[in-house]
DNA sequence: CTTGAATTTGACTAACTAGTCAACTACATT
DNA sequence: AATGTAGTTGACTAGTTAGTCAAATTCAAG
């Protein structure tokens, strides 16, 4: 019945795009509209309320770019630590891609937004922070697992893991923040 | 000749506490006013425009908050290693009366405005960074004077300041988008 | 006490903001 | 081919935004 329209799946790559372009305050719901090719109408068609999009492009982020690539770097056959390096690998090649196609280093979309504070609509934060702990979960796996191979001396899982999460998700804003990917190299060295 | 006011002292303090919580974009001109006491037209009086504002209000953060406390823990006299666990323990603190005072953890002021990407004046963002970078040096020097004093084994003080320094900003960081002080403990003895 | 420069005020604009709505269109299903 | 429903449109509102301005006020200095 009705029509087909892909209108939806416009709407939530551009509000991404931009979104992590620009942050959530600063880009209005007429320039994802613009960018996306719909009219202000369609929009809310389809979704009640900015902050209802940014949510559903957050999940659909997660679920179509950073889960796949997270998890073909942390497959269960790879060995623990080798995981930790594809990954930081991956995120490098990946970062140079962005700054290449679209002229500015971008970092974790995630924590961009997750960072804001107040002024952005509580579940819109709590969105980010929940793609955020989705991610970690997989950094206290690989960890765990080279505890328990033996290929790390650690006593306190949770602190490592605090550690080279931060060391990373850090490193990864500073590469946004300079537009220069230096903070991104070598991190795998650093974290051992 | 004229009256004397401190107006303008006023709407430094303002902006920054505004801006630190909110963000940039989300803070109104309007809202800096009014937390301020002062009237728009006399905000325009002391400041062209909101950008110059905050460009104003980050320098001025940086010479009476940030640096005299870096400076405090990073003195001249105290031993390499020491600077650093005094001034980890002094942000820890500093962030907790933060949240008790103000009811949410807040981080670094300058992170969280040279994150915000496009959507920002140029200006302002080159701003925060400058202050950030500022306060990189000193984490140059206190590992410098580490492997001078032999303290430490370290090949690459430029890639070893890198990993600590992103550890750091990056423990902050997710400190304010989880609300909670959890990474920041005990990154001195995640730094060696 | 007078002067005049620094400061304050509030009303103003023009542009932009998120969100609404009723009419219109195209097409998948029957 | 008819039909109904999902999708589209553009003009609309009401509130907010940064920034302007001329007139009024205050007070330090002469």
């Amino acid at each position: 019945m009705g029509r087909i329209s892909d209108a939806r799946e416009r709407l939530l790559k551009a509000a991404n795009e931009l979104t992590w372009k620009q942050g959530y305050n600063a880009v209005t719901v007429d320039a994802i509209c613009d960018a996306a090719g719909v009219k202000k109408g369609s929009f809310y068609h389809y979704f009640e309320s900015k902050a209802e999009l940014t949510k559903a492009a957050i999940e659909a982020w997660w679920q179509e770019r950073s889960r796949p690539i997270i998890e073909s770097s942390f497959a269960p056959g790879v060995p623990p630590l080798e995981r930790l390096k594809r990954y930081f690998e991956g995120i490098y090649e990946s970062q140079m891609k962005i700054k290449r196609e679209g002229g500015t280093l971008l970092g974790c979309a995630f924590f961009r937004l997750a960072i804001e504070g107040e002024g952005v609509e509580p579940d819109v934060r709590e969105a980010a922070r929940h793609a955020l702990s989705r991610k970690r979960k997989y950094f206290v796996q690989a960890i765990e697992d080279a505890k328990q191979a033996g290929l790390i001396r650690v006593d306190d899982v949770e602190a490592a893991t605090q550690a080279v999460y931060s060391l990373f998700e850090g490193a990864l804003a500073r590469a946004r923040i300079q537009d220069n990917p230096e903070p991104l190299k070598g991190i795998y060295e650093q974290v051992l």
